[in-house]
DNA sequence: TATCCACCGGAATTTATGGAAG
DNA sequence: CTTCCATAAATTCCGGTGGATA
Protein backbone atom coordinates (compact mmCIF):
# COMPACT_ATOMS: atom_id res chain seq x y z
CA UNK A 1 0.00 0.00 0.00
CA UNK A 2 2.72 2.24 1.28
CA UNK A 3 5.51 2.36 -1.66
CA UNK A 4 6.93 5.74 -0.60
CA UNK A 5 6.91 7.07 2.94
CA UNK A 6 9.53 10.12 1.84
CA UNK A 7 6.63 11.85 0.50
CA UNK A 8 5.04 12.09 3.69
CA UNK A 9 7.77 13.39 5.60
CA UNK A 10 7.01 17.09 6.88
CA UNK A 11 11.01 18.16 5.05
CA UNK A 12 9.46 16.44 1.76
CA UNK A 13 9.37 19.25 -1.14
CA UNK A 14 6.35 18.84 -3.63
CA UNK A 15 7.45 20.16 -6.76
CA UNK A 16 4.85 22.96 -7.05
CA UNK A 17 2.61 24.12 -4.76
CA UNK A 18 -0.94 23.98 -5.07
CA UNK A 19 -3.04 27.24 -4.70
CA UNK A 20 -0.47 29.22 -3.21
CA UNK A 21 0.60 31.03 -6.52
CA UNK A 22 -0.34 34.79 -5.36
CA UNK A 23 1.42 33.84 -2.52
CA UNK A 24 5.05 32.75 -4.77
CA UNK A 25 4.28 35.52 -6.70
CA UNK A 26 4.42 37.91 -3.73
CA UNK A 27 7.63 36.05 -3.02
CA UNK A 28 9.09 36.00 -5.85
CA UNK A 29 8.88 39.72 -6.44
CA UNK A 30 10.50 40.32 -3.16
CA UNK A 31 13.68 38.52 -4.11
CA UNK A 32 13.76 40.13 -7.53
CA UNK A 33 16.61 42.66 -6.41
CA UNK A 34 18.44 38.88 -5.28
CA UNK A 35 18.91 38.45 -9.21
CA UNK A 36 20.35 41.49 -9.32
CA UNK A 37 22.69 41.14 -6.84
CA UNK A 38 21.14 43.11 -5.00
CA UNK A 39 19.62 43.01 -1.22
CA UNK A 40 16.25 41.48 -1.70
CA UNK A 41 13.05 42.83 0.52
CA UNK A 42 11.93 41.91 3.90
CA UNK A 43 8.97 39.24 4.16
CA UNK A 44 6.76 38.47 6.40
CA UNK A 45 4.46 35.18 6.37
CA UNK A 46 1.89 34.74 8.80
CA UNK A 47 -0.56 31.68 9.10
CA UNK A 48 -2.05 29.10 11.81
CA UNK A 49 0.18 26.12 12.04
CA UNK A 50 0.51 23.50 9.37
CA UNK A 51 -0.65 24.92 6.58
CA UNK A 52 2.79 25.85 4.91
CA UNK A 53 4.55 29.20 5.99
CA UNK A 54 7.58 26.84 5.73
CA UNK A 55 7.07 25.12 2.80
CA UNK A 56 6.27 28.46 0.96
CA UNK A 57 9.44 29.93 1.70
CA UNK A 58 11.53 26.74 1.05
CA UNK A 59 9.66 26.44 -2.01
CA UNK A 60 10.46 29.89 -3.18
CA UNK A 61 14.07 29.80 -1.87
CA UNK A 62 14.53 27.23 -4.18
CA UNK A 63 13.48 28.96 -7.16
CA UNK A 64 15.26 31.83 -5.86
CA UNK A 65 18.89 29.62 -5.87
CA UNK A 66 17.91 28.10 -9.42
CA UNK A 67 18.26 31.47 -11.27
CA UNK A 68 20.60 33.88 -8.83
CA UNK A 69 23.82 33.45 -7.15
CA UNK A 70 22.36 33.66 -3.59
CA UNK A 71 22.82 32.02 -0.12
CA UNK A 72 20.47 30.97 2.02
CA UNK A 73 19.70 30.14 5.38
CA UNK A 74 16.74 28.81 7.50
CA UNK A 75 17.19 29.26 11.35
CA UNK A 76 14.21 27.84 14.34
CA UNK A 77 13.93 31.09 16.18
CA UNK A 78 11.65 29.29 19.07
CA UNK A 79 13.61 30.00 22.20
CA UNK A 80 17.00 31.36 20.29
CA UNK A 81 18.26 34.02 22.07
CA UNK A 82 19.68 37.06 19.87
CA UNK A 83 23.11 35.49 19.71
CA UNK A 84 22.13 31.37 19.48
CA UNK A 85 20.13 33.21 16.19
CA UNK A 86 23.08 35.13 14.36
CA UNK A 87 24.99 31.65 15.23
CA UNK A 88 22.85 29.32 13.55
CA UNK A 89 22.97 31.76 10.53
CA UNK A 90 26.41 31.33 10.22
CA UNK A 91 26.50 27.84 10.92
CA UNK A 92 24.00 27.48 7.80
CA UNK A 93 26.22 29.76 5.45
CA UNK A 94 28.84 27.22 6.44
CA UNK A 95 31.00 28.73 9.42
CA UNK A 96 31.69 27.32 13.00
CA UNK A 97 31.77 30.06 15.30
CA UNK A 98 33.19 28.96 18.94
CA UNK A 99 30.29 28.76 22.05
CA UNK A 100 31.45 31.12 24.01
CA UNK A 101 31.93 33.61 20.55
CA UNK A 102 30.95 37.23 21.68
CA UNK A 103 27.83 38.69 19.21
CA UNK A 104 29.96 41.33 18.42
CA UNK A 105 32.15 38.95 16.49
CA UNK A 106 29.46 36.78 15.26
CA UNK A 107 27.99 39.55 13.45
CA UNK A 108 31.56 40.67 12.09
CA UNK A 109 31.92 37.25 10.76
CA UNK A 110 28.57 37.63 9.41
CA UNK A 111 29.23 40.44 7.25
CA UNK A 112 32.18 39.02 6.32
CA UNK A 113 30.75 36.00 5.25
CA UNK A 114 27.64 37.66 3.32
CA UNK A 115 29.15 38.69 -0.06
CA UNK A 116 26.32 38.23 -2.68
CA UNK A 117 22.73 38.29 -1.98
CA UNK A 118 21.79 36.27 1.26
CA UNK A 119 18.14 35.21 2.30
CA UNK A 120 17.37 34.00 6.18
CA UNK A 121 14.23 32.38 6.98
CA UNK A 122 13.31 33.10 10.53
CA UNK A 123 11.21 30.26 11.04
CA UNK A 124 9.17 29.58 14.58
CA UNK A 125 9.21 32.97 15.06
CA UNK A 126 6.17 32.78 16.67
CA UNK A 127 5.16 34.38 19.54
CA UNK A 128 8.28 36.93 20.52
CA UNK A 129 9.96 38.58 17.61
CA UNK A 130 13.62 38.90 18.85
CA UNK A 131 14.01 42.38 17.86
CA UNK A 132 17.15 42.88 18.71
CA UNK A 133 18.48 40.15 16.18
CA UNK A 134 16.29 41.34 13.30
CA UNK A 135 17.86 44.57 13.74
CA UNK A 136 22.04 43.11 13.78
CA UNK A 137 20.92 40.68 10.62
CA UNK A 138 19.57 44.13 9.06
CA UNK A 139 22.77 45.59 9.66
CA UNK A 140 24.11 43.53 7.21
CA UNK A 141 24.16 44.30 3.40
CA UNK A 142 23.08 42.11 1.36
CA UNK A 143 21.14 40.07 3.74
CA UNK A 144 17.40 39.91 3.84
CA UNK A 145 14.83 37.78 5.50
CA UNK A 146 11.70 35.97 5.28
CA UNK A 147 10.14 35.69 8.81
CA UNK A 148 7.02 33.13 9.71
CA UNK A 149 4.78 33.68 12.47
CA UNK A 150 1.26 33.46 13.52
CA UNK A 151 -0.57 36.62 13.88
CA UNK A 152 1.32 39.18 11.73
CA UNK A 153 -0.59 42.20 13.54
CA UNK A 154 0.56 40.71 16.68
CA UNK A 155 4.32 40.59 15.44
CA UNK A 156 4.86 43.83 13.89
CA UNK A 157 3.22 45.20 17.08
CA UNK A 158 6.48 44.88 18.84
CA UNK A 159 8.74 44.98 16.18
CA UNK A 160 10.75 48.37 15.89
CA UNK A 161 9.45 51.37 13.08
CA UNK A 162 12.11 50.47 10.39
CA UNK A 163 11.27 46.47 10.89
CA UNK A 164 7.66 47.51 10.45
CA UNK A 165 8.51 49.67 7.25
CA UNK A 166 11.30 47.23 5.81
CA UNK A 167 8.04 44.35 5.16
CA UNK A 168 5.55 46.95 4.50
CA UNK A 169 3.70 45.53 1.34
CA UNK A 170 5.99 41.84 1.48
CA UNK A 171 3.09 40.66 3.95
CA UNK A 172 2.04 37.22 3.10
CA UNK A 173 -0.96 35.86 4.80
CA UNK A 174 -1.82 31.84 4.28
CA UNK A 175 -5.46 30.34 5.66
CA UNK A 176 -6.39 27.03 6.29
CA UNK A 177 -6.86 25.50 2.47
CA UNK A 178 -10.54 24.72 1.26
CA UNK A 179 -11.71 20.84 1.67
CA UNK A 180 -11.06 20.60 -2.41
CA UNK A 181 -7.94 22.54 -2.14
CA UNK A 182 -6.67 20.30 0.22
CA UNK A 183 -7.68 17.44 -1.14
CA UNK A 184 -5.88 18.77 -4.21
CA UNK A 185 -2.56 18.72 -2.29
CA UNK A 186 -3.24 15.27 -1.15
CA UNK A 187 -3.83 13.84 -4.61
CA UNK A 188 -0.16 14.45 -5.78
CA UNK A 189 1.28 12.63 -2.57
CA UNK A 190 -1.29 9.46 -3.03
CA UNK A 191 0.00 9.17 -6.53
CA UNK A 192 3.73 9.33 -5.42
CA UNK A 193 3.42 7.48 -2.01
CA UNK A 194 0.56 4.92 -2.15
CA UNK A 195 -0.03 2.15 -4.61
CA UNK A 196 -2.04 3.61 -7.50
CA UNK A 197 -6.12 3.73 -6.86
CA UNK A 198 -5.23 2.98 -3.60
CA UNK A 199 -7.30 5.88 -2.26
CA UNK A 200 -10.43 8.11 -3.68
CA UNK A 201 -10.87 11.55 -4.36
CA UNK A 202 -13.89 11.52 -2.23
CA UNK A 203 -12.17 9.89 0.61
CA UNK A 204 -9.50 12.66 0.62
CA UNK A 205 -11.71 15.13 1.19
CA UNK A 206 -13.38 13.77 4.06
CA UNK A 207 -9.86 13.84 5.43
CA UNK A 208 -9.72 17.73 4.78
CA UNK A 209 -12.81 18.48 5.91
CA UNK A 210 -11.54 16.37 9.36
CA UNK A 211 -8.46 18.23 9.56
CA UNK A 212 -9.99 21.42 9.24
CA UNK A 213 -7.48 22.60 5.79
CA UNK A 214 -4.30 22.34 7.99
CA UNK A 215 -2.27 20.75 5.40
CA UNK A 216 0.18 18.90 7.58
CA UNK A 217 -2.39 17.18 9.33
CA UNK A 218 -4.32 16.06 6.12
CA UNK A 219 -0.60 14.76 4.94
CA UNK A 220 -0.33 12.77 8.47
CA UNK A 221 -3.30 11.64 8.39
CA UNK A 222 -3.41 10.23 4.27
CA UNK A 223 -0.45 8.12 5.60
CA UNK A 224 -2.41 7.01 8.53
CA UNK A 225 -5.44 5.79 6.94
CA UNK A 226 -2.79 3.76 4.18
CA UNK A 227 -1.16 2.29 7.25
CA UNK A 228 -4.55 1.11 9.19
CA UNK A 229 -5.66 0.03 5.90
CA UNK A 230 -2.39 -2.41 4.98
CA UNK A 231 -2.75 -3.67 9.04
CA UNK A 232 -6.72 -4.53 8.24
CA UNK A 233 -5.36 -6.43 4.89
CA UNK A 234 -7.84 -4.00 3.21
CA UNK A 235 -6.84 -3.73 -0.83
CA UNK A 236 -7.16 -0.62 -1.39
CA UNK A 237 -8.32 2.23 1.86
CA UNK A 238 -11.57 2.01 3.22
CA UNK A 239 -13.84 4.63 4.90
CA UNK A 240 -13.30 3.09 8.48
CA UNK A 241 -9.68 3.68 7.75
CA UNK A 242 -10.10 7.23 7.07
CA UNK A 243 -12.42 7.73 10.04
CA UNK A 244 -9.59 6.09 12.53
CA UNK A 245 -6.71 8.46 10.48
CA UNK A 246 -6.57 11.44 11.84
CA UNK A 247 -6.35 10.22 15.83
CA UNK A 248 -3.56 8.16 14.60
CA UNK A 249 -1.81 11.22 12.63
CA UNK A 250 -1.98 13.31 15.60
CA UNK A 251 -0.78 10.48 18.05
CA UNK A 252 2.39 10.55 15.68
CA UNK A 253 2.79 14.00 15.99
CA UNK A 254 2.59 14.28 19.86
CA UNK A 255 4.74 11.07 20.05
CA UNK A 256 7.65 12.72 18.08
CA UNK A 257 7.04 16.15 20.06
CA UNK A 258 7.36 14.24 23.51
CA UNK A 259 10.56 12.87 22.02
CA UNK A 260 12.21 15.60 20.56
CA UNK A 261 12.03 16.69 24.72
CA UNK A 262 14.94 16.59 27.44
CA UNK A 263 15.01 14.79 30.09
CA UNK A 264 13.18 17.07 32.44
CA UNK A 265 10.61 17.53 30.46
CA UNK A 266 9.88 13.84 30.11
CA UNK A 267 9.70 13.85 34.18
CA UNK A 268 7.15 16.43 34.45
CA UNK A 269 4.89 14.71 31.76
CA UNK A 270 5.42 10.89 33.28
CA UNK A 271 4.48 12.22 36.80
CA UNK A 272 1.23 14.40 35.18
CA UNK A 273 -0.01 11.18 32.52
CA UNK A 274 0.54 8.66 35.73
CA UNK A 275 -1.20 11.14 38.36
CA UNK A 276 -3.19 13.46 36.49
CA UNK A 277 -5.13 15.29 36.28
CA UNK A 278 -3.54 17.23 38.98
CA UNK A 279 -3.74 20.26 40.58
CA UNK A 280 0.02 22.22 40.68
CA UNK A 281 0.35 21.71 44.04
CA UNK A 282 -0.18 17.59 43.70
CA UNK A 283 2.22 17.95 41.18
CA UNK A 284 4.76 19.81 43.36
CA UNK A 285 4.00 17.56 45.73
CA UNK A 286 4.84 14.21 43.99
CA UNK A 287 7.91 15.82 42.11
CA UNK A 288 9.35 16.36 45.60
CA UNK A 289 8.26 12.70 46.56
CA UNK A 290 9.96 10.55 43.35
CA UNK A 291 12.83 13.09 42.16
CA UNK A 292 15.22 11.71 44.03
CA UNK A 293 14.54 7.98 42.92
CA UNK A 294 14.22 9.14 39.51
CA UNK A 295 17.16 11.55 38.97
CA UNK A 296 19.25 8.58 41.13
CA UNK A 297 22.43 7.20 38.88
CA UNK A 298 21.69 10.50 36.06
CA UNK A 299 23.89 13.26 35.16
CA UNK A 300 20.94 15.93 35.93
CA UNK A 301 19.46 16.46 39.68
CA UNK A 302 16.12 17.53 40.15
CA UNK A 303 15.03 21.08 39.25
CA UNK A 304 13.04 24.08 41.58
CA UNK A 305 9.55 24.68 41.25
CA UNK A 306 10.34 28.09 39.04
CA UNK A 307 12.01 25.68 36.60
CA UNK A 308 9.30 23.22 36.70
CA UNK A 309 6.71 25.93 35.59
CA UNK A 310 8.70 26.45 32.35
CA UNK A 311 9.20 22.80 31.72
CA UNK A 312 4.82 22.52 32.16
CA UNK A 313 4.79 25.74 29.65
CA UNK A 314 6.67 23.62 27.07
CA UNK A 315 4.55 20.41 26.97
CA UNK A 316 1.88 22.98 26.79
CA UNK A 317 2.49 24.36 23.94
CA UNK A 318 4.15 20.80 22.35
CA UNK A 319 0.32 19.94 22.98
CA UNK A 320 0.74 17.41 25.46
CA UNK A 321 -0.28 19.04 28.56
CA UNK A 322 -3.80 20.20 28.75
CA UNK A 323 -4.32 22.67 31.68
CA UNK A 324 -8.13 23.19 32.65
CA UNK A 325 -8.36 26.28 34.75
CA UNK A 326 -6.43 29.13 35.30
CA UNK A 327 -4.23 30.18 38.33
CA UNK A 328 -4.84 29.01 41.77
CA UNK A 329 -7.10 26.36 40.35
CA UNK A 330 -5.44 25.06 37.16
CA UNK A 331 -5.73 21.24 36.74
CA UNK A 332 -2.84 19.49 34.43
CA UNK A 333 -3.47 16.23 32.69
CA UNK A 334 -1.86 14.95 29.73
CA UNK A 335 -3.55 14.99 26.10
CA UNK A 336 -3.26 11.68 25.22
CA UNK A 337 -2.73 9.38 28.16
CA UNK A 338 -1.51 6.40 25.67
CA UNK A 339 2.01 8.50 24.80
CA UNK A 340 4.57 7.07 27.28
CA UNK A 341 7.96 9.16 27.75
CA UNK A 342 10.25 6.67 25.54
CA UNK A 343 12.69 7.69 28.57
CA UNK A 344 10.71 5.16 30.61
CA UNK A 345 10.57 7.36 33.45
CA UNK A 346 7.25 5.62 34.70
CA UNK A 347 9.70 2.60 35.32
CA UNK A 348 9.21 4.01 38.93
CA UNK A 349 6.18 3.46 40.42
CA UNK A 350 4.90 6.56 41.24
CA UNK A 351 1.62 5.97 43.49
CA UNK A 352 4.26 3.34 46.10
CA UNK A 353 4.92 5.77 48.87
C1' DT B 1 -16.28 39.22 54.06
C1' DA B 2 -11.42 39.73 55.37
C1' DT B 3 -7.21 37.55 55.56
C1' DC B 4 -3.98 34.17 54.36
C1' DC B 5 -1.33 31.23 51.48
C1' DA B 6 0.60 28.97 47.51
C1' DC B 7 0.83 29.25 42.66
C1' DC B 8 1.83 31.81 38.43
C1' DG B 9 4.98 34.00 35.45
C1' DG B 10 8.20 38.23 34.54
C1' DA B 11 12.67 39.92 35.63
C1' DA B 12 17.09 39.90 37.81
C1' DT B 13 20.71 37.09 39.39
C1' DT B 14 23.54 33.03 39.93
C1' DT B 15 25.62 28.72 38.36
C1' DA B 16 27.44 25.41 34.98
C1' DT B 17 29.77 24.59 30.91
C1' DG B 18 33.30 24.94 27.64
C1' DG B 19 36.34 27.33 24.40
C1' DA B 20 40.12 30.86 24.00
C1' DA B 21 43.77 33.79 25.59
C1' DG B 22 47.73 34.49 28.50
C1' DC C 1 47.64 25.11 33.46
C1' DT C 2 45.12 29.04 34.89
C1' DT C 3 42.21 32.74 34.02
C1' DC C 4 38.85 34.92 31.44
C1' DC C 5 34.69 35.31 29.07
C1' DA C 6 30.19 34.24 26.78
C1' DT C 7 26.10 31.66 26.64
C1' DA C 8 22.33 28.82 28.46
C1' DA C 9 19.86 27.00 32.19
C1' DA C 10 18.35 27.25 36.68
C1' DT C 11 17.46 29.81 40.92
C1' DT C 12 16.00 33.77 43.49
C1' DC C 13 12.97 37.41 44.05
C1' DC C 14 8.61 39.42 43.72
C1' DG C 15 4.02 41.52 42.48
C1' DG C 16 -0.44 39.83 41.14
C1' DT C 17 -4.15 36.67 41.87
C1' DG C 18 -7.66 33.42 43.15
C1' DG C 19 -9.01 29.52 46.35
C1' DA C 20 -9.32 28.33 51.15
C1' DT C 21 -10.34 29.30 55.91
C1' DA C 22 -12.29 31.56 59.80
Amino acid sequence: MITNRGVFDDSYAPRNLLHRSAAVSELTRAFAPATRGERADNVLISGPSGVGKTTLARHSLGRLEARADVQTATVRCLDQSTAGIVRSVLEDLGADPALNTPLEDLCLALRERVDRPTVVVLDEAAELPETEALARLGDVDLLSWVAICHEAADWLARVDEDVHTSVMGHEVELDRYGVAELADILEPRAREGLRATAVTRSQLETISDTVAGVARAGIQSLLAAAEIATERDHRTIQDDDVDDAWPRARHWIRESNLESLPYHHQVIYELVRCDGPMSGSALHERYDEMSDAVYRGRQRTPIGRRARRDKLAKLREYDLIDVDGEGRGARYSVCDGSIRSPYDVGAVPLREY
